[in-house]
DNA sequence: ATAATAGTGTCTATCAGACATTATCTG
DNA sequence: CAGATAATGTCTGATAGACACTATTAT
């Protein structure tokens, strides 16, 4: 605190008491999570998506996210968020991007801070207070779509993409433009957050453990390697990968099967 | 638009035309915008801060900013920002980092989604509503300290830096923590917004071409090398750094002095 | 034994780091 | 010419890509 005057000759404690607030229009500003985790055989991503039960976006799914609370922090709402659906804490989170496109939500000027969250193998998803359903799908992100499929709930939700390049002053961009290719959609923007997900996550993978997170604490090489793969939806050459993780690597001295199927045990690690 | 009826029997147009918006607490969003660019003799950077008017902070340096209005991106509203201050359009801009820690503005809920803009040379800053005064500083940031000064107005603002790890998730961050340690401050918490964004700028110089936005749009390559070595705040190896960039590169035909005192002049490139 | 998977060896091309040398300009 | 800066040459060590080979397990 200082004492010095403004214009109106007010001290800073004089200004904020008479300060008021109410002048500017106010967005409202959510949390929008996309938890994402190795499928049942690591073979590939899923997503955790929950179904509306109110309008807008009636019956479509949605990631799931909430409202910012006023004594809390856009990652403390996240947080909670990610434990109400999963019952997880510590887990990775990190802000992704924030969206502010007017009229991205119908009912009022809503802005969304996106998190992306990666959970260490499938749980079982609780509840959810305004969620009818919620559900992990399996995740295909490639070059020309986006695949979320739930067959259990014969749920296909597909969306073609195109690359589209731009400039922002030197720098050029490629970005994807989603269209829609089925009957069931994503509630909002909620493609577009998760495309931009997608982008970040694979630039970052390689200079991060962010494919730590994806495994469980102790893990084989064919598990981390799938999770690398998974995500960049590509194949890694063995050795090079090898090479590439081996001195954030320490052995466990146990072993396992990586596999249900035939073949070798594989030693454990976890991450130095 | 659906036909669907929610559990109160109300269509979609039903719902939003009842949709009462005011009963959560909402946050004022602001953007706040890092404007950088390369000093006179392409020897640092420097950064664009205005002197605030009024409280809280008043007389305090800060970042440019204001209110994002209900009809407008928050890209739009850094845009409006930027070419207020510098006069300048089509320049690069990107989101860094949505910052909302409760209490972060005394007067009241306040967000503020930060955007870098890195821009060609120096110019001239406009004049500004709120503001005082507006001016250019020399950036000095390393892994001990962050140093603002304007030797014209005799304005220095140094933190002192200490490093620190911490989890998230399997993924460990290096955070800086700033202790102020001269009479000046910057306002609000813009440090911390400056902090994130050199952190990310550095991360992305090797795969962007952001130190291209740095340098005007024919360049040399002992000026486009130095506003590398700016950002990174290290020197690099000429070869290395030519045979990196060269297929970036084309060649104007024309040549001219990087440099005011004597030697060879130097090849003009512009960005392929 | 065979199929399947885990783990290692090795060659190559590329590239950043490091340093040396040549080229061109000013005074 | 000397001093300064621009541009290029070359060696080295690290590493990703590519492929081949050995090791261990289930059936």
């Amino acid at each position: 605190m200082n004492n010095k005057k403004n214009k109106d000759g007010l001290t800073e404690k004089q200004f904020l008491k008479q300060y008021n607030p109410g002048n500017y229009k106010r967005p409202s500003v959510t949390t929008d999570i996309l938890i994402i985790g190795m499928n049942e055989d690591y073979s590939g991503l899923k997503l955790l998506l929950i179904k509306r039960g109110n309008h807008p976006y009636i019956d479509c799914w949605a990631l799931p996210g909430g409202f910012i609370e006023e004594n809390e922090t856009a990652y403390q709402a996240a947080a909670r968020e990610l434990e109400e659906e999963t019952g997880l804490t510590d887990i990775y989170l990190d802000q992704i991007y924030t969206f502010t496109k007017p009229g991205r939500d119908p009912r009022t000027w809503v802005m969304s801070i996106a998190y992306l969250s990666l959970v260490p193998r499938l749980r079982e998803v609780k509840g959810f207070d305004d969620a009818e359903d919620a559900a992990w799908f399996d995740l295909e992100f490639n070059d020309s779509s986006i695949e979320l499929t739930n067959e259990e709930k014969g749920v296909k939700i597909v969306y073609s993409l195109k690359k589209e390049s731009f400039l922002n002053g030197a720098v050029r961009y490629e970005n994807y433009i989603p269209t829609l290719k089925t009957e069931e959609a994503l509630a909002f923007d909620h493609v577009e957050i998760l495309i931009e997900a997608m982008k970040k996550l694979r630039e970052q993978i390689f200079y991060s453990n962010q494919a730590f997170c994806l495994v469980d604490k102790t893990f084989t090489l064919p598990e981390l390697q799938a999770a690398y793969e998974a995500v960049l939806n590509r194949p890694l050459y063995k050795k090079s990968f090898r090479d590439m993780v081996s001195e954030k690597l320490v052995e466990t001295g146990t072993e396992r099967r990586s596999n249900i199927k035939g073949g070798r045990t594989s030693k454990e690690y976890t991450l130095k």
